[in-house]
RNA sequence: GGUCGCUUAGCUCAGCUGGUAGAGCAUCUGCCUUACAAGCAGAGGGUCAUAGGUUCGAGUCCUAUAGCGACCACCA
């Protein structure tokens, strides 16, 4: 029997060890077709918020409608403790810096720190229902994980897409490390823009510049002008003198520079931005590195040696204000590149990189996303946006400790790489050494290892390798090339999305998935972001599951419509509430029912049972249109509609026949038995994909058919009773008229009506004639009058016996 | 500045291939009806952002404008 309130608490609990224990999630090879989803590794940096909860459940989701289709589903999950993050959450626990703790023990540090809130997620993650199977969870830190993303690097470097090279990269003197392009942030800031006279050599003519960045003067090597600038043109070719720094640089022409902007005059500095960079490279421009890489001036700078990049900002202006040469200084907002993981502003430092070649083959990569099916289908564009406008090769090694180290040394006299054999992986070339005695170069037989570390998107780029587990005698090679599904949130495509991408037309020439599904996120409020650094998220999600449940948020999750942010919503939530709630009083209604009911054939159904059938049918063919579009929410929002319909109308009908067989018949009661044994049954797999834990604990009291619902098949009805959803949706129709009577007169639905008087077309006389048992019951009626008329219906007079209630009274 | 999305009842949002506007919450009015008062039956409330266009007909297609949001770029 089901209880009288249903106890989410207690019965997710159990539910969720059940499905353990019965291992109903676990991935097994069975012959049946494998529906493989990649989902992404959470980042382990410590804090959950909503935001986590509604990505994951959304897409989840789509598992258990696969699952439910037949399909053997292969849904791994992972955790991203990899890297920065890490690293950084470790740094601010101890309240100390990574150099200060020393490689090792902080290695030691990160692994624990990870390891602790791995526990939490997955116990969120768990109680959430996530339908995942643990055992083939990984973790981007773990051996086998290094082993696959050495593998992977190897394989890139022997193929001739990875490479080492000195060359400016995108260097954060927070973090002491270079980044990725993907990783910036952009901030606004206050700043000033400065005009600062600078004279050529040859006659002395003053000319202005504006920078925000005066400190880079030192670091100046040619000054450019437009060579359409008729006011200016006439510069180039002179030497520039900078004041104050004592140095002459030239004066050159590049169409680049914008006459409008400033002064028309700019200044190129190694390296102030990317456009310094392009002319640098473009014109062969010396190189004047004037960073230190923990964000200072270069001792060798005269005067500014050793200030940090915003004092000697300062004492340069106060400097060139004394000299006379500062024409003005305007106040300035403007946009800068921030380091997302900790917001300091970029800086650019030139050193030995691994890169992976992205400019040569962005047409492949295109072509990929072409390949790929986008939901929705917008979420293409952002992919190839990006693509189309990246400028950078990918520079995936890290100046950090924690992480998977690059299987690589360097002979110690010439600087030849030296690799490590795939055989011998994972390595660690800070305590291993090359299997080689001397260098294959020059003889040497000393090795320096390589200190870097990968990006963490190098490593988490491999999860379909690390699924498929690439380069191992057992693996699933076979089933997962490509990969069925990768979910995601909209702001990792430019690099989640994008570097899989990259890394599997690399290593098999392919898209790495099929379809690619995107979800929103979460908002605070109204065009506010949740973000961790804010500390905007009011709802601890582990509350909120004790508060309401995991159905119900769930519920929330499920209704959001596909990579559309949204806000978090307790009147959502109140509504999953109301819904879960009828769903447990109609089930027990029907159970009630059911206590002597067998299943056995049986097509002779009443009218009315007709009716609800089929329109169950033709909602649940769009419901499963809806989810083969992945579009959740569509389909639960369908369902729901229907379900309450069911309620409301179907279950008023049929009671008088479930309570009363002495009056209406065995067989029209088997018929509303029947009716509502295979309607609920069919209505828990749909909401079972949304509320995993109620449909199974009312599944296990009432039917018995399988160790659990979720591995139920569905099976779409096939009747024909087109007739009687449009006659029956008449009949519905009338009653609500007839309903909406006695609630006008003030008086309860029970309130018999003496006569009713209605004109009807020849097919819905039919219908009422076939269905007049349960009509009349439904409504109460004493006596019924009956016309045919052309159109569909109308009700002429509904006379309600008033006396009747009064004396009830 | 670029790309994309959004703009529908007081609030939160649905409206698939174009055919006389829908739900929940809120408001108001009734109803204790043997599953459910966390319920049931009703009512009021919208020139579907604005301006054009295509069409017999547009919330739904096209163009432009405005506001909001996300991502990206600009940083001289």
């Amino acid at each position: 029997m089901l209880d009288k309130k249903y106890n989410a608490e207690e019965k997710e609990k159990k539910w969720l060890d059940y499905w353990k224990e019965n291992k109903i999630y676990e991935f097994k090879r069975n012959g049946k077709e494998v529906y493989s989803i990649d989902t992404p590794p959470p980042t382990v940096n410590g804090k959950i918020h909503i935001g986590h909860i509604f990505s994951y459940t959304q897409t989840e989701m789509l598992a258990r409608y696969k699952r439910l289709r037949g399909y053997n589903i292969f849904y791994p999950f992972g955790f991203d403790d990899n890297g920065l993050p890490s690293e950084r959450l470790v740094e601010k626990e101890q309240g100390k810096r990574a150099h200060e703790i020393g490689r090792e023990k902080f290695s030691e540090l990160c692994y624990e720190t990870t390891n602790k809130y791995e526990a939490d997620f997955k116990e969120l993650f768990s109680k959430m229902g996530v339908s995942t199977d643990w055992n083939i969870h990984y973790k981007t830190v773990a051996p086998s994980t290094m082993k696959i993303s050495q593998a992977s690097f190897l394989d890139l470097v022997e193929k001739g897409h990875c490479y080492h090279k000195e060359s400016p990269a995108l260097w954060c003197n927070e973090c002491l490390t270079s980044i990725a392009q993907a990783e910036l942030e952009t901030k606004t800031i206050k700043t000033t823009f400065n005009f600062i006279n600078f004279t050529t050599v040859e006659d002395g003519e003053e000319f202005t510049i504006a920078t925000t960045r005066p400190e880079l003067l030192p670091a100046i090597v040619c000054v450019f002008v437009n060579p359409e600038d008729e006011k200016r043109k006439h510069l180039i070719g002179k030497t520039a003198h900078i004041p104050v720094i004592d140095v002459d640089v030239p004066i050159m022409a590049d169409e680049k520079v914008a006459m409008d902007k400033g002064t028309g005059v700019v200044m190129c500095c190694t390296f102030g931005d990317q456009t310094d960079i392009e002319w640098w490279k473009k014109y062969k421009l010396p190189l004047k590195y004037i960073f230190t890489t923990d964000g200072k001036i270069v001792q060798t700078v005269p005067k500014y040696g050793g200030l940090k990049i915003k004092e000697a900002r300062k004492k340069i202006i106060e400097d060139l204000q004394e000299g006379g040469y500062v024409v003005k200084i305007e106040e300035l907002e403007h946009e800068v590149q921030t380091h997302e993981r900790c917001g300091r502003e970029v800086e650019y430092a030139v050193m030995k990189q691994w890169f992976i070649d992205i400019m040569n083959h962005k047409e492949d990569f295109i072509k990929i996303g072409n390949e790929i099916n986008w939901h929705p289908s917008y979420m293409h564009a952002r992919y190839d946006e990006w693509v189309n406008n990246i400028a950078w090769d990918w520079c995936i090694s890290r100046q950090r400790y924690f992480g998977v180290p690059f299987p690589a040394w360097y002979c110690k006299e010439c600087g030849e790489t030296i690799f490590a054999k795939k055989e011998d992986l994972p390595v660690n070339p800070l305590v291993d050494s090359p299997k080689i005695e001397k260098c294959p170069k020059c003889g040497c037989t000393e090795f320096v290892p390589d200190t870097d570390i990968m990006d963490t998107w190098a490593t988490s780029s491999v999860t379909p390798l690390i699924n498929m587990r690439y380069g191992e005698k057992e693996n699933f090679e076979d089933i997962l090339k490509p990969m069925s599904l990768r979910t995601n949130a909209s702001e990792i495509i430019r690099t989640w999305d994008f570097y899989t991408i990259v890394k599997s037309f690399y290593h098999f020439g392919q898209r790495p998935w099929n379809n690619v599904m995107i979800s929103g996120f979460v908002m605070a409020g109204k065009g506010e972001k949740i973000s961790k650094s804010k500390g905007n998220s009011k709802h601890e999600p582990l509350d909120l599951i004790k508060q309401y449940s995991a159905d119900v948020i769930r519920y929330w999750a499920g209704t959001g419509r596909l990579g559309t942010d949204i806000v978090f919503s307790e009147e959502t939530l109140l509504r999953g509430k109301k819904l879960i709630n009828k769903i447990w009083n109609v089930a027990k209604f029907i159970e009630m029912h059911l206590t002597d009911y067998e299943d056995k054939e049986f097509t002779d159904f009443e009218y009315i049972d007709k009716w609800i059938l089929g329109r169950f049918q033709e909602m649940e063919k769009q419901f499963l249109d809806y989810l083969d579009e992945y579009e959740v929410g569509l389909a639960l929002n369908i369902l729901e509609k229907f379900f309450w319909e069911f309620c409301d109308n179907y279950i008023e009908i049929v009671k008088h026949r479930l309570y009363r067989p002495e009056e209406f018949g065995d067989i029209p009661r088997y018929s509303g038995q029947k009716t509502v044994y295979i309607l609920l049954y069919k209505l828990l797999q749909d909401f079972s994909i949304f509320f995993p834990y109620i449909t199974e604990e009312i599944f296990q009291e009432l039917y018995h058919n399988n160790k659990s619902i979720h591995i139920t098949e569905i099976e779409p009805l096939n009747y024909n009773f087109n007739k009687e959803i449009e006659q029956g949706n008449s009949i519905i129709e009338i009653i609500s008229q007839a309903r909406g009577a006695k609630t006008n007169n003030n008086v309860s639905l029970k309130t018999p009506i003496k006569n009713l008087s209605i004109g009807v077309n020849k097919e819905l006389k039919e219908a009422i004639d076939k269905s007049i048992k349960d009509f009349k019951a439904t409504l109460f009626i004493e006596n019924l009058e009956t016309s045919l008329i052309d159109k569909d219906y109308e009700v002429y007079n509904i006379e309600l016996d008033l006396e009747q209630k009064d004396e009830n009274k």
